[in-house]
DNA sequence: GTGGCCTAGTGGCTGAGCCACTTGGAGCGA
DNA sequence: TCGCTCCAAGTGGCTCAGCCACTAGGCCAC
């Protein structure tokens, strides 16, 4: 009660340099694929260290609004740093199930190709992802960041470029899935086994066990998000 | 296109801080209002950099799930470190109206107490705060920082700890409602003059005034929020 | 008991620095 | 001239060490 007077919360730096960020991006009229200024020089130009800036660049990256690239600079991903409204939130989510059977094609092609074409080094990242996603699930975590170099690996190994590009436009709400499929209890383990399946089928040779393996996957984890989902019209 | 077979993103470190700290959470069974380790203890025992636990929390600020405390720790705001599913969110944006028309009636009696209690100091505090509103517009802000901390400023000096007290439990949607409400287009000049009629009426000692000018400026932010909602159903 | 004070604990922020990765151009060879 | 390699500059990722500001809790004086 003593505390309830008070100003309720601290304004913290970043959140200041969040919204400078933001005005500036629509001062400056800049648009989606745009180059953000380098982080040593905002922290120069905003007078802050660049942990700051960090923080700000950080909970940008996290909201989707940009990409930082290690070593290539931080890009807008849309025209705004303005956060999604609930709205357009709620209008993505139900092109959901869409997305879900595009990845259920493309990937169950990208796993048969891999597995006809993967060179050596190839299999090797794959077994690499499994193994960290393993790491990953013994020491308490969900195998999140072993998931997505899996499913990288496996693309990379199908040489096909074009349905690369393809997986790249999905990424963002497939990441998203992963996110949550991988909460659900139990889930880590059970993923894990799928994902050895698959590699199984891809370091065999064998194209249809390797497809069958994971349009099995995908489908497992559509499925769960597929009924969570229950629109009320 | 040489680029598009490569993994699509590269993990950052403080996702798996994330990932590390959720599954803290749930397995050590902590519930809303409980404390969280402290930074320093937190990278030493994960064997990372202060400033990435940092990242990672100042992420779990942003999303709502945590609250840091200056000098005092951080603290859980819900059971969980789980981002809120879609599904809430859309509920608790049904009941926004609801919270607006709570506002409303408080912050109206809010301004009514200000002006009859407030003492010189106090008055002051919120003649500082529509200051600093005015450099953040002036900077190219939007005021978010100066609009909180004027609404804090006036109901500490309404000297009424239960109102207060109520206000509290409405804060996080009220924060919402002014971040969205902030960025209509002209909004920041307009809300400088809304803000500065309340001071003036507060500052007079006109409590019939300054709870007219407080009315009119809550139903200004409630009616963008309102119309720009449009349930399906 | 009450109130003030002091100190340890903790978050906020900074500055300097190293490493990893990207990019673009210089320079070399065919 | 074209194409390739290689290197240096630019930039993000992360760490370390440290200072300051604020909080909380215990101690002490009254």
């Amino acid at each position: 009660m003593s505390e309830a007077l008070r100003p309720m919360v601290k304004s913290r730096l970043y959140e200041q340099v969040l919204e400078r960020l933001r005005a500036y991006v629509s001062e400056a009229g800049l648009k989606a694929g745009d180059k953000l200024p380098a982080e040593r020089e905002l922290a120069a130009s905003l007078g802050v260290s660049r942990a700051s800036v960090k923080q700000a660049i950080v909970v940008l990256e996290v909201q989707g609004l940009v990409e930082a690239r290690h070593g290539g600079g931080t890009y807008l991903v849309r025209d705004t740093l303005d956060v999604e409204p609930v709205e357009q939130l709620v209008e993505r989510r139900k092109r959901l199930p869409e997305v879900l059977e595009a990845r259920e094609a493309l990937e169950t092609k990208l796993a048969e190709l891999a597995a006809e074409r993967r060179t050596d080094d190839e299999l090797a990242d794959i077994r690499d992802s499994l193994d960290f996603m393993r790491d990953e699930i013994i020491g308490g975590g969900f195998g999140v960041e072993g998931d997505r170099r899996f499913h990288a690996a496996v693309t990379a190994a199908a040489h096909s470029s074009l349905l690369a590009d393809f997986m790249k436009t999905i990424a963002g709400q497939i990441t998203e899935s992963r996110n949550e499929s991988l909460r659900q209890p139990g889930r880590p383990h059970r993923s894990l086994a799928q994902h050895t399946a698959i590699y199984e089928a891809i370091a065999a040779g064998d194209p249809k066990k390797a497809a069958a393996a994971m349009r099995k996957h995908v489908r497992t984890v559509a499925k769960v998000r597929l009924l969570d989902w229950v629109p009320e019209d």
